[in-house]
DNA sequence: TTATAATCGTTGCAAATGCATCGATGTCAA
DNA sequence: TTGACATCGATGCATTTGCAACGATTATAA
């Protein structure tokens, strides 16, 4: 991102071309959805990276992790609902997690096609050694945001909570 | 998707934060990377599933025929550069979109190195087609922020925004 | 009860992805 | 000019992902 060389800059706007139709009138710069997508994985590369170099963790590790650790006895379902991840994901996160021994599953005897995952002694540990870091990154977050982050979170539910299906 | 049925409420704001026992003080609610990359998640997703199921058309080869209907003369660098989206998946989805007849490759005579990206009449159609329903989805969202969005666009901006680099 | 449907978590499989590397081309300094 | 190095786009490869199954279990209704 950001490293333009030897591109010119965006002409933007000299397509005059025939069809006086959309060929030219679009700019994804302008397009909340992308400008999104940017922002969003640029934030969850900046801190996917410190999670990986120093502690082997992915982002769907570090979500499992996280929801387990404040939730309490939670199902792959849970997370699937909660954590906005695909059960499929959720469900080889927490594989994975369990066979590096970070993570325990037990049934749930109430309901035994659901699983209950908890954090091992180890799982604890790490999730100590984790949460600092996330929380600095939160600080850094914050200090980028400054007066903004109040909107900003606003507008974060506003934009998540469709009130209704856009037409397809 | 969102069913929570047999999950309780997420308690959601009582972090004593005590950082003693981190295990329990940390809610992935208020994480703003977390936040953002559900938002975008959930954005991108409405959209794709729209080019997805009724042009065929995946979020890469979306940006990418996005960037070369707006930009010109586009090489797949450019793309990478300026789309926030690795080379090799530019690369694949341009590729993509050549073998079905939708975008051309060239070369560049300045520099032989370069791919000149552009749309074939097949291409320009599809974005015809294409952009009015970026464009309404565009509107959906504008009407959900509302006056949100002023602040909403300097907040993705500041929080991009890296002034340096986090501590590694 | 029994039959039918729904839900949970896992897994097979094809496609997509990230990374490293490659060949081709270009740049630059000696 | 030559040689070392950089850049572009493509690709091999291992991993990850999404989706559609599946078996096991539970819920619902006849």
């Amino acid at each position: 991102m950001t490293a333009p060389r030897n591109t010119p800059p965006p002409p933007a706007a000299d397509l005059g071309k025939a069809s006086a139709a959309a060929s030219q009138s679009f700019d994804l710069a302008g397009f909340t959805a992308y400008r999104l997508a940017v922002a969003a994985q640029s934030l969850s590369e900046e801190l996917a990276r410190q999670y990986r170099d120093r502690f082997g963790i992915s982002i769907p590790d570090w979500r499992v992790l996280v929801h387990v650790s404040t939730g309490g006895d939670i199902s792959v379902r849970d997370i699937e609902a909660r954590v906005a991840m695909e059960k499929s994901k959720a469900s080889r996160a927490a594989s994975r997690l369990v066979a590096r021994g970070l993570l325990q599953k037990h049934v749930n005897d109430t309901d035994r096609r659901l699983v209950r995952l908890s954090l091992t002694p180890e799982g604890k540990a790490l999730m100590d050694a984790l949460l600092p870091v996330a929380e600095t990154y939160q600080r850094e977050i914050d200090a980028r945001l400054g007066p903004l982050k109040e909107a900003f979170e606003a507008a974060l539910d506003a934009v998540v909570a469709a009130p209704e299906k856009v037409p397809r």
